[in-house]
DNA sequence: CTGCAACTTGAAGTTCACTTCAACTCAAGG
DNA sequence: CCTTGAGTTGAAGTGAACTTCAAGTTGCAG
């Protein structure tokens, strides 16, 4: 088996196929086709379908995922080098992120305790980057089933 | 100045007034009305309307928000002890997601770089939990702004 | 060769968290 | 009193990330 279906790629990554389907029309992943039409996935469009998972845990748009998936090469599979570059800039996001959350974590009880939470001062709702800066869109992290 | 009008909570806050009238439609904050049939807002919803916003960056959905702030007393304001008992909660869920997001950055050179992305087996992309397991929707945590 | 699960498509539907709109009323300074 | 900025409503629109549907086609096991 040198290629997958769009079944298999589905079982292996988890992601449903009809996300697959939807990732292919956005420019996220690539198949070839079949003489009927139908996908085949090279083995490497795993490992692709793997970083858009975990970049959507660190919280990315599929908008940016994609801006980073286009900065891999595209006339040959990525290196293991390729991704370990492409991997770093995320470390870097990641940890800003975490920043972030560690900073909320450790001020949430005194701050809210206090009552100091009247949101011109206060460092949660406000926090110094632009993270509370709006926008539009749902913004849930966690799943539900998570609680 | 005793009470708000939704455009100084606005300005408070940092919350769009279309925003405010939907949290209320929602059930998530209340507000008296004039005579003239505006909304004014008792001083201790900034609080509130604080607590919605840290939940939200900490990736809470505006369904589990509602649940948290039904917990709190309705026939008095709320204390400072009922707002630290708050807090605790979402301090314990806001530190489950910082060791997920830990985990993901101290594994994700090491695992992107040497190919073992294959999903099965890995960590980063099958978490302990069941913060993968998917779920409709969009689960962006970072504005496109902060990139 | 047959049967059936797995695949194909485009279009429309869903959820979340809002925003925008139109048409109107209210509150307060001059 | 008049003007004007701020507020009111319900309904409809938005964008992200998918899912569902209907109607048809393909691929492989028996």
């Amino acid at each position: 088996m040198e290629t997958l279906t769009i079944g298999e790629l589905s079982a292996r990554s988890g992601v449903a196929p009809s996300a697959l389907r939807f990732y292919e029309r956005e420019g996220l992943i690539h198949a070839s086709r079949t003489s009927g039409n139908q996908r085949r996935y090279d083995r490497a469009e795993l490992r692709r379908v793997s970083f858009i998972k975990i970049a959507q845990q660190v919280g990315v748009s599929l908008d940016e995922i994609r801006e980073a998936l286009d900065s891999l090469p595209e006339n040959r599979t990525p290196t293991k080098a390729d991704w370990s570059r492409l991997s770093a800039r995320w470390r870097y996001r990641l940890q800003e992120r975490i920043t972030v959350l560690e900073r909320l974590r450790d001020e949430l009880s005194g701050c809210i305790g206090c009552g100091c939470l009247s949101l011109q001062r206060c460092k949660l709702a406000n926090p110094g980057d632009r993270l509370a800066a709006g926008g539009t869109g749902p913004q849930r992290i966690l799943n539900p089933a998570v609680s």
